[in-house]
DNA sequence: GCCAACGTTGGC
DNA sequence: GCCAACGTTGGC
């Protein structure tokens, strides 16, 4: 892909130059990377996720967008942070890299199978938001919710404007 | 293209 | 640590 390529090529991947921000909610094992990793670093590429729904929610992101930082699979699984997507999405680095457990054989630097954004640090709430809290304000999140769909396991997901104010109104 | 087997996620 | 639910793989 070289700088020669005519710009009408990409513009049908990319939203117009003015459009608003989206929300979403990603999910880490803070055994992993926590919030507080995600504070001290200020700014992280989010690599190794390998699920197609989530990858292709990740390449719908653009700078400025609005997360909701969950820690999952914890003794308190709840959002314990907000940050901001800080990047187009590009190709996760860590996909051509054989010694990464995120090596994917099948991949290839032409058509990079999985993409990636960097997420940058906003702030940690003043409370975390148990799951156990939000699924009793499911009525008001929808049935089309993931985080609190019976059996999804969805990492990265749409948050709307109504769920992101009703969540951070929990805090 | 079906579907059994397997691996993973993640709440509990 | 258990296990339900889900996604992926690969034989046929």
């Amino acid at each position: 892909m070289g700088r020669g390529c005519t710009r009408h090529v990409h513009d049908h991947h990319r939203r117009p130059r003015v459009s608003r921000k989206r929300h979403w909610l990603m999910k880490t094992e803070p055994d992993a990377f926590s919030i507080d990793d995600l504070k001290r670093v200020v700014t992280e590429p989010w690599n190794g996720v390998r699920n197609y729904q989530a990858r292709n929610h990740m390449r719908q992101m653009q700078p400025g967008d609005g997360v909701l930082f969950y820690h999952s699979s914890c003794e308190v699984p709840a959002i314990v942070g907000t940050a901001t997507v800080a990047s187009e999405p590009y190709p996760d680095p860590t996909q051509f890299d054989p010694k990464s457990d995120y090596y994917d054989a099948k991949s290839t630097r032409a058509e990079p199978r999985w993409s990636l954004v960097d997420v940058k640090f906003d702030r940690k709430l003043k409370r975390a938001i148990p799951l156990e809290e939000i699924k009793r304000h499911g009525d008001a999140l929808g049935e089309g919710f993931a985080l609190t769909q019976r059996g999804s396991r969805l990492s990265v997901m749409p948050v709307t404007a109504a769920q992101w104010k009703l969540l951070l109104s929990l805090e």
